[in-house]
DNA sequence: AACAAGGGTTTAG
DNA sequence: TCATCTAAACCCTTGTT
């Protein structure tokens, strides 16, 4: 029984180990030598992590999330390796021009992130999955004429096989992943190159013997909505099918957040003076984007490294530096109050606001109308 | 039952 | 040993309507 599908083709495009490439692209130089972009958390001389790392770098094992110091030693009989720290501004203005690019493809456009977009050109190819591979070529040639950089694209019925058959093949990959072909394309895949399933979701599929993304398509839906819940389990089972619906469509901003390491481990409100460079950031964002907040947030990182966050939810919403800054003093202050129990350390502290609103009239719908009419019926 | 709030977990880049 | 930063989606619990 084929797949009811409203019939779409989606284009996704993913840059190719974005920071590192940007890097090269202005000291080509760079590209025979291993190219490590680092985020230093500024505590100790090579304390941090990678961010990306071009092909050279990783074919001696260095990716995205490890300490800085074991790239060091991975590539430590290489003295022409280079590490840079990032330079979003710079990344930034070329993934704008990309941007650009991409959305005069297709009215239907929607930035995943710095690095990745998709695109959605059913009108433009009226189910013609030729047209799709012309305009995915066009794409291709026009960002390696324009910013010298290579994407890995994929062409599928929606976002997530999109997404799955340019993850298939990089780097500079070109993936068109026909209708017919979803079946065998998905059937031996394992589990974890479904999107959204990470590490602990493979586990726990593994341990109920599912394995590969056939084996999930098959699996009993109710036992997977048990473990996994309604949406996720629901969701699985759906894009193991290879179903998706979700649109292609910018979405706004839902929250907005500001962390940093701190330089040595705190134990009491010490770093009060920390904050304000956090919140005159969020505060300006929130002008910027002519909108408030109402709920204001803190977010912590403990010396062993466990995530933790408390928030507060406003009557109404704020944009002002002021505000944020004595919401997010006196959760931390509660913190610190409380004891709690062991009373970790902290490492990293941040601020994080959220049910953001429209700026002028009114931070959020009436939660009812009995308020306004009140019973004479 | 439906919804809001608060806090934790997981994923992703 | 070492462990960044940002954002979203979801889960669970608790409390209110």
């Amino acid at each position: 029984m084929p797949i009811s599908e409203p019939q779409r083709i989606v284009v996704a495009v993913d840059l190719d180990y974005f920071f590192a490439q940007c890097e090269e692209v202005r000291h080509p130089e760079l590209k025979a030598r291993p190219v490590v972009i680092c985020v230093y958390s500024g505590r100790t001389e090579d304390s941090g992590v990678v961010s990306t790392a071009n092909y050279v770098a990783r074919s001696f094992g260095v990716k995205s999330g490890i300490p800085i110091v074991n790239a060091k030693k991975l590539l430590d009989k290489l003295p022409e390796a280079v590490f840079l720290p990032t330079d979003l501004e710079y990344y930034e203005t070329t993934s704008d021009k990309i941007m650009q690019e991409l959305r005069s493809h297709s009215k239907m456009f929607e930035r995943v992130s710095i690095d990745e977009a998709f695109i959605d050109v059913s009108s433009e190819c009226n189910g013609n999955y030729s047209r799709a591979a012309e305009i995915g070529k066009g794409i291709k040639s026009e960002i390696r004429n324009k910013q010298s950089l290579t994407c890995s694209l994929g062409i599928a019925r929606n976002k997530s096989l999109a997404k799955m058959a340019a993850d298939s093949k990089k780097p500079d990959g070109f993936v068109v992943l026909h209708p017919d072909h979803i079946e065998p394309f998905l059937k031996d895949l394992p589990v974890r190159k479904l999107i959204g399933v990470g590490s602990k979701m493979e586990a726990m599929m593994q341990s109920l013997r599912v394995r590969t993304i056939g084996e999930l398509s098959a699996f009993d839906e109710s036992k997977l909505i048990g473990v996994f819940g309604k949406n996720m389990g629901t969701r699985f089972k759906l894009l193991a099918r290879g179903i998706d619906h979700d649109p292609v469509e910018e979405k706004i901003a839902e929250q907005y957040s500001r962390i940093i390491t701190l330089k040595t481990d705190a134990d009491s409100f010490s770093f009060a003076k920390e904050l304000t460079p956090l919140v005159e950031d969020i505060s300006n964002w929130l002008k910027v984007s002519k909108r408030r907040c109402r709920t204001i947030g803190v977010i912590y990182v403990t010396s062993t490294i466990k995530l933790k966050n408390r928030s507060n939810t406003l009557s109404t919403g704020t944009d002002s530096a002021e505000e944020i800054l004595a919401q997010a003093s006196m959760l931390f202050e509660r913190i610190f109050a409380s004891e709690e129990k062991g009373s970790q350390k902290i490492r990293r502290i941040g601020i994080r606001v959220s049910k953001l609103s429209e700026d002028s009239p009114k931070p959020d719908a009436p939660s009812s109308l009995t308020h306004y009419f009140d019973k004479s019926s």
